[in-house]
DNA sequence: AAACTAAGTTTCAAATAATGAAACTAGTTT
DNA sequence: AAACTAGTTTCATTATTTGAAACTTAGTTT
């Protein structure tokens, strides 16, 4: 651990902040110290500063930090402005009615996937994942087919940071194996997770690529090896393919409003 | 507007950024240069630096910049640790369904109302296409319900914060007006929003109060003009109450792990 | 109740990073 | 080609950050 930061001040705080986001629970000063490589009073000062700027939310009864509100505000910001999810939204919407499952739409960041959006189809079942999840690339079908469409270098790095951690009997475990999956992906334009991540959950995958090539992001329709089978998602390929055209095509027409009049939105 | 910043270097940065997801749209230098009170140079580094750090998009093409996805995956952080959706999310549930109208979870941050969580009634949940949205509090329904039951001093200055822009022919337009809206609310226990941010659009909310009376939050009902009338609404206010209870309960209780597990999760 | 311990907070001189006027570069328009 | 605009770099000055050490609580042990 213990990267360097770069960025002077600004990006040591940002540096303290993922890892109070990390701990995925509110934190205690000590605790951060203890994983920190920054000196009792520098990191006391960064967190005092996030506190402040509402970027931590500090529990006086607990004595815990959290990641603050403001967050969420700026990352609404962030999900309407920097991620497909309002150009595919409409897309998703009616891919979801047609398929009867859940679909997930995602992108890249560094070398997890970053689910943007979803849709329960059916019944709302189970896991509450959300938008702004984080997930493994190597074994999630979302992942595979977003790398098999990188260029060669950048593919090289992103796998490269891959744990390979081992969920269920079927994960792929080494950069070879999943090299000689992207392959066979893109062969077929598109993929499967085969309960790589999970027993029992299977899923269909479709890159979204600009009409250059160059990957965007993935859309995926996910059941149960209770309800189906791979077959049976295979089905789903000709409007998985169809959804992510035309979310290709609305990202490339994608243009914004140049008027900054302030939205009268109704909520 | 040139407000003191204070916090260094550190909450400059965050002023920056604010500043960005303020525009609402992708937004060249020279633009954020006008509205900015930093020098070129200066707000120059700050862009460069956040850019680096994924708290910023660079899109290179149209030479604009957007708030960026690293807030997205902090921000999930947030609003499961630092919110009282996830508390909330079955009450809201069970809410949702029985009222079969869209039911919002809010919260107050600094004098605005934060959406963190969002009922669709026909639809399925439909998660951070609302979440982290804000609306004005003085003609809101959560955002009234909120200020009816803050301490004077807080309320006062939240008060003294609100714009009072007119939304339409119900919306509150003075301090005076809201303060004894307020009064109505303190006795009822309850509030609706009359057509006073959108027309057609009518409400009734509750607030989420601690034992002691500290403001946690609010939830509502919406619904419209078409569809019901206020009468109509106030027959949700028993189960609003209740729900409202249990969430109280709830994030009473609410105690996080001790241990630190990686979750296994499944999307 | 004194001594010990751990967690959190403050101090302050030294080290470092941020600052911004001015200058420069690369496009665009007159 | 001159004038203008948007974006970028330079560098001496200035201000902020840094962290070892000391201090303060609050809790525990002897």
């Amino acid at each position: 651990m213990g990267r360097v930061t770069g960025d002077g001040t600004v990006g040591k705080a940002l540096e303290v902040l993922d890892q109070v986001a990390a701990f995925g629970r509110p934190v205690r000063f000590s605790e951060l110290l203890a994983k920190s490589s920054f000196p009792k009073p520098t990191l006391y000062r960064f967190v005092q500063t996030l506190t402040n700027q509402q970027m931590l939310a500090y529990d006086p009864e607990r004595q815990t930090y959290s990641p603050g509100v403001r967050l969420v505000r700026l990352a609404h910001a962030a999900w309407e402005q920097s991620t497909l999810a309002p150009v595919a939204r409409p897309h998703i919407d009616v891919l979801s009615k047609a398929v009867g499952e859940t679909v997930h739409l995602a992108q890249l960041d560094h070398a997890q996937v970053l689910y943007i959006d979803k849709r329960n189809a059916g019944q709302p079942v189970e896991m509450y994942s959300q938008a702004g999840k984080v997930g493994p690339a190597y074994c999630t079908g979302v992942g595979k087919v977003m790398l098999a469409f990188l260029d060669k270098e950048t593919a090289d790095t992103v796998i490269e940071q891959q744990s390979f951690h081992v969920f269920t009997a079927h994960t792929l475990d080494s950069a070879d194996v999943l090299r000689a999956e992207l392959e066979d992906i893109r062969q077929n334009g598109y993929g499967f997770d085969r309960e790589e991540h999970e027993p029992g959950i299977i899923c269909v995958a479709m890159p979204i690529l600009t009409d250059t090539g160059r990957v965007l992001g993935a859309l995926s329709v996910t059941s149960t090896t209770a309800r189906t089978n791979l077959a049976g998602l295979e089905a789903f390929v000709p409007i998985l393919k169809d959804t992510a055209a035309k979310i290709t095509r609305d990202a490339q027409n994608w243009s914004f409003p140049d008027y900054s009049t302030k939205e009268t939105t109704g909520i």
